[in-house]
DNA sequence: GTTTTGTATATTGTATACAATCATGAACGG
DNA sequence: CCGTTCATGATTGTATACAATATACAAAAC
């Protein structure tokens, strides 16, 4: 078996990416290629191809002979990606429903379950991995790739989200409310209620927007 | 003022992509490097980064150091895309409704109209360019680019379909059938039941996926 | 003191050169 | 005759060099 070596560029579109999502490089912050090179020990052509497809998929922007930049993510955007995910979600739910085996669903009664106690034990960065494989488990159910893969990009946009910002009391009480809701999708999956479950889904999402979206 | 240059990179973009949209590229042709440069007059260098961003766009495959092919679109990414269309067409339409002026409303009845007469007179080219507008039309009114980019690009997947697959009579016959959905469509923004024209927007591209789709 | 302008420096855009890998096909052995 | 091996050329990946433009700062004009 070879060993069949990635290029250099996707090493470097992974190393911003990754530093993007973990809040070290924020909104505005100019990417020098240099600067890049000089850190990651390549030329300057993978390092421009890289920064050219994080441009494509929304992570930078590229003002012309100016360079990269991080882009930005006001609550404009927020709202936008809000409106875009609510229908995205709902429809990867009603697609999904008539798919999911019993395995599936125990184990998003068994995920349900776990972000109860991770509740509990105020442990809200495990929540929000357990709450991540909850929606990748129907997501994976719904046949459509092209459709996980866009709410997947979607969902990257609120990675970075700060935790410290919300504190501990209020933060419970949202995430059980939040945990309910999946409570809620559960049931309609059980009752493969697709249309209910997709309506659900989206209008959830919906008053999430409506409310803080620091925490979902 | 400035005669401010666009990168090559950008031309070439936008060349290989229009070949693409036109259909003198099919799906699975290999693009080669050299031979767009000979084309163009421009070396490897801006012609990799745009291939590189259409690849990002999903119009070309990339195979590392196997070179890039145009992206195959057979009947599986058809239902994909549909199955994503309909519900962020309908968000659109959902949240376009309250915006809409009376401006906009005749405007649309306007293009409903010239639907009408296209058929009529088997222009189908022409009829499609007006269904474009009548969809962009309320597209720039949902408050939400994001949205409205994101389905411009889903569009473009159709683009490419072949206008003379289809006899005449049967072309006829279904357009008549997608008009008479916009006169639907209009009748709903006007009595501005947004959640009415979300729904109504979503499964009627739900239902095409069902039909044929070389035309909608 | 503020604005303008010019020059030096830094950075990006593009071209070219080289290295690594892949595709092709001929020679060879079965 | 068919499959394998191995050279040869073609193509991609990466590095570097040069050109074009932008940025920063200092000096001059108002």
């Amino acid at each position: 078996m070879e060993t069949l070596r990635r290029p250099l560029k996707d090493h470097v579109y992974d190393y911003i990416s990754s530093r993007i999502d973990a809040g070290e490089l924020s909104a505005g912050d100019r990417l020098s290629e240099q600067a890049i090179c000089d850190a990651m020990g390549v030329s300057r052509t993978p390092v421009r191809e890289a920064l050219i497809q994080l441009a494509s998929d929304g992570y930078l922007d590229n003002l012309p002979r100016r360079g990269f930049r991080v882009r930005g993510f006001d609550q404009q955007n927020a709202v936008e990606v809000f409106e875009i995910m609510g229908p995205l979600d709902g429809q990867a739910a009603y697609l999904a429903c008539p798919n999911l085996t019993d395995d599936d669903i125990t184990q998003l009664k068994f995920l349900v379950g776990s972000m109860d106690l991770a509740i509990q034990g105020g442990l809200i960065r495990k929540y929000d991995d357990i709450q991540r494989d909850f929606h990748l488990t129907y997501f994976n159910r719904c046949g459509n790739d092209r459709l996980r893969d866009m709410i997947s990009q979607l969902e990257r946009c609120f990675i970075k989200r700060d935790y410290e910002t919300v504190d501990q009391e209020t933060a419970c009480k949202l995430l059980n409310k939040a945990n309910s809701e999946h409570a809620h999708i559960l049931e309609l999956f059980e009752a493969r209620d697709a249309t209910g479950v997709r309506d659900y889904v989206r209008d959830v999402h919906w008053n999430r927007e409506n409310a803080q979206f620091t925490v979902w």
